[in-house]
DNA sequence: GAGTTACA
DNA sequence: ATGT
């Protein structure tokens, strides 16, 4: 299958899940969140995330004063929840049958979050791509570079939509800008909702 | 909309 | 420095 859309190297597939597959999705997430509740991670540097958010999988990804890593265990003692089926389906079409995710993070945008832009380097092996599927309402997604600064260019992405950053692309920075708060119905409440599938080791 | 700096 |  090829992307609707390539930045910096960057795969961008519009529509890729149709409106039904978005709530099978978000139904499994829920089930995700009722084991494994969402939280508000700290920075090392002590300010908190606005994003809200969980994992699935073997690794859940973690930050506190101590740093940004991966922990086998939700802050709340208990292992994180499977990766749902529908959610590794997408992985198997677009990145491996070979190989799964060791981490699905759940990331949660409510009106006011944002992420600065980052890189994803906790991993153990680069070689695997990064997956990242956008649900609910729309989110500017910006993709920089291999350091720090420089030019950048930014997409809308929509509910649907899987971004898979791979190969040269894998260590880019990149961020959420803003969301568009109220632009679906997937969630009544409004958000949205990032899905972050990674091998960690 | 995009890029840079400062921050403790 | 995944924040402001």
């Amino acid at each position: 299958m090829q992307p609707t859309q390539t930045i910096r190297g960057v795969d961008v597939y519009e529509g890729f899940l149709d409106r039904e597959a978005q709530g099978q999705v978000v139904d499994d997430i829920r089930g995700v969140a009722e084991i494994a509740p969402l939280f508000s991670p700290m920075t090392p540097y002590g300010k908190p995330m606005r994003v809200k958010m969980t994992s699935a999988g073997k690794y859940g990804w973690y930050s506190d004063r101590k740093g940004y890593r991966y922990e086998r265990q939700h802050p709340d003692g208990q292992d994180w929840p499977a990766i749902p089926e529908s959610v590794l389906a997408i992985w198997r079409t677009l990145v491996s049958t070979e190989r799964m995710p060791d981490c699905c993070l759940v990331n949660y945008y409510g009106e006011e979050a944002r992420m600065g832009m980052h890189q994803d380097r906790d991993e153990a092996d680069f070689g695997w791509p990064v997956l990242s599927v956008s649900l609910g309402d729309e989110g500017m997604f910006r993709i920089g570079n291999a350091t720090r600064g420089g030019k950048t260019q930014s997409v809308w992405l929509r509910s649907g939509d899987v971004v898979v950053m791979g190969g040269e692309a894998r260590l880019l920075y990149h961020g959420l800008d803003k969301i568009r708060f109220g632009t679906s119905t997937l969630l009544p409440k409004g958000g949205r909702i990032n899905l972050t599938l990674r091998v960690v080791d």
